[in-house]
DNA sequence: CTGAAAGCGCTAACAT
DNA sequence: ATGTTAGCGCTTTCAG
């Protein structure tokens, strides 16, 4: 018996067209295809299409870790999130992959929820690390100097959330957002307006919350409404979470008429906790979320509307232009939004 | 389509540490770093130690791409899905990207919605060629020569969803689900029970649908019950899907009293379509779904229940055995289902 | 317009 | 236990 490797078989023997292959078919050098086959100048039209055809016939595909080994470009880029399930997230990853695949570039996706996540990125010690061309961050907040240091690794970045100034970025105006809930429930006359909150000590540093809570809170001070910090709870961005902190402003002594939850799935939680208290909604609880989930229909509830899965297209399309053409300007584009107004919402009994 | 790709600028100049800095600063030959970084034998302890505080200071990281380009592995696996939004898919990518990021594994996804789409996959002609060591299938039906096709390039794979007998596989019974919501609906005295289906010219083979309508036939049948086509509609497996076919069911001259959608998300399009139109659920229409989507609770929906994100960790736990250990038994796990009544079933006015 | 050849950074024999 | 060296498959000067 042969004494037992640690070290792994070798894959099987990958018998793959190479450059040098379609080289030798076509009678001419490794330099000429490549170069034929990436579209360059100086090359005969005879040439081209010969090196083409006889590409094509091989079924060669150029080996893209030798190319990036060569070029120092991957086309691949990564997409950093917070969390890969939850509809806003995977809506936006449905977005950028579309483009990115059209476009012939793979999408590397990554879980980012810690801070140890963070600091790895930010560091470039983390798997990615010169496997893609750019990363596109959703609602990461990485600090200035983070964003810089992976720039100078040759990074491209571009950010969906929050505006950085250091590189493209796009959004909506998370305090508009704020104001836009808030005021349709003041409107209808309400005054105990609660407000479900992502996380309470926020690993992420996400900025989010905190621009739309700034939104509600102005609000209600122009209207003349005291900002009462029992109405505030956190809920994590999850039905459960919602649920749960919707659950605890019920149940204290000086309930609110409404609240606004920053995302719908926070809003179905509230929806939940109401209906099991015997509450009517709106009746007894207006509620109002964030994002236009699918769902968000079905339940009636009334939000603001945000499309995600085009952010993330136009996210992606940023970024491509960023790696092939260089463009490095920190454009930032505001997507409008809109308040849809359905049945959770009315004025107070 | 291709990025134009006109000549661009060599991305800028990454001056990171490569294996040849570390081993000039260690004093030992790049041979030597490369096997104590790996952990591989024969190397001295005190060796081991000194080139490893050294990479740590000079804050080396192997190149993926010469390293993919020497051992013919990339340290990256894909996950290939029809849609990249929709619950239960997100769930499934979540729980794969969690188990491949712990491993240092790249996770590339992919979206295989066309047939085109999957003959590339199939061919190789896709962007993951030689990208990944292999590809985690998640309901995708690819006829057994193009599963064969891509092992013998090398890819290793692994399918969530219906067993396939040549890769390892993990799913659950899809005729259990279908018989599972049906018997529920049968015993609670139900007799014209509709059927929310996916596609009806499935562009994917996708042959869940196949299994559950199977059960579902099968229980009415042995009930006695004519199956009626008339009663099977198509939804798409979306909510707005779930909406239009059970809208068409309703309008019908002869309407069912209960409908089993193939997912929640579809049951949630039927909630919808039944409240336009004023009836009761359950009492005029009981529901059932399938996954237990988070917001099922909410809504109170009957559903059959599955541990999705669980499955995706144990499906890439699957593949990176197949990777790092060379195993490649087909076997097959099947997952537990359990049903879960809730509020949107009741036996029949 | 085309070819020869020098890398890109790493791994894996093969030596020592 | 460690060093030498020949690739891996591609791109890109530099010559012609």
């Amino acid at each position: 018996m042969n004494v037992e490797m640690t070290t792994q078989p070798r894959p099987t023997r990958n018998d793959r067209a190479t450059i040098e292959d379609v080289a030798a078919a076509a009678g001419v050098s490794v330099a000429t295809v490549s170069r034929a086959l990436r579209g360059l100048p100086n090359v005969a039209n005879s040439t081209r299409q010969r090196v083409e055809a006889i590409a094509e016939e091989l079924a060669y595909r150029p080996d893209p870790a030798a190319s990036r080994l060569a070029t120092g470009r991957s086309q691949a880029i990564a997409v950093a999130v917070p969390v890969l399930n939850g509809w806003y997230f995977s809506n936006v990853v449905a977005g950028i992959e579309a483009v990115c695949t059209e476009s012939g570039f793979d999408t590397v996706v990554l879980g980012v929820s810690s801070e140890a996540d963070r600091e790895r990125l930010a560091a470039g010690t983390d798997s990615i690390h010169r496997r893609v061309d750019g990363v596109i961050l959703v609602d990461i907040a990485l600090r200035a100097a983070a964003l810089e240091s992976m720039t100078e690794r040759g990074l491209k970045i571009v950010t969906v959330g929050p505006q950085t100034g250091l590189c493209p970025s796009i959004g909506i105006d998370d305090v508009e957002v704020g104001r836009m809930a808030t005021s349709h429930l003041v409107e209808l006359g309400h005054r105990r307006i609660g407000l479900v909150n992502g996380q309470p000590e926020d690993p992420l540093d996400f900025v989010v919350p905190l621009r739309r809570t700034e939104g509600y809170e102005g609000v209600l001070t122009e209207a003349g409404i005291t900002v009462d910090p029992a109405l505030q709870v956190s809920g994590n961005f999850s039905i459960a979470g919602g649920y749960e902190a919707v659950s605890e402003l019920l149940d204290s002594a000086d309930p609110p008429t409404a609240v606004f939850a920053m995302s719908d799935e926070m809003a179905f939680g509230a929806i939940q906790a109401a209906r099991e208290r015997g509450l009517d909604v709106p009746g007894d609880l207006s509620i109002v979320g964030v994002d236009d989930h699918d769902a968000a229909v079905v339940l009636d509830l009334t939000t603001v509307h945000q499309d995600i899965a085009d952010r993330g297209a136009r996210a992606a399309r940023l970024m491509l232009t960023q790696v092939t053409r260089g463009d490095n300007r920190a454009t930032r584009i505001d997507d409008p939004i809109r308040l849809v107004i359905r049945g959770t919402t009315a004025p107070p009994r």
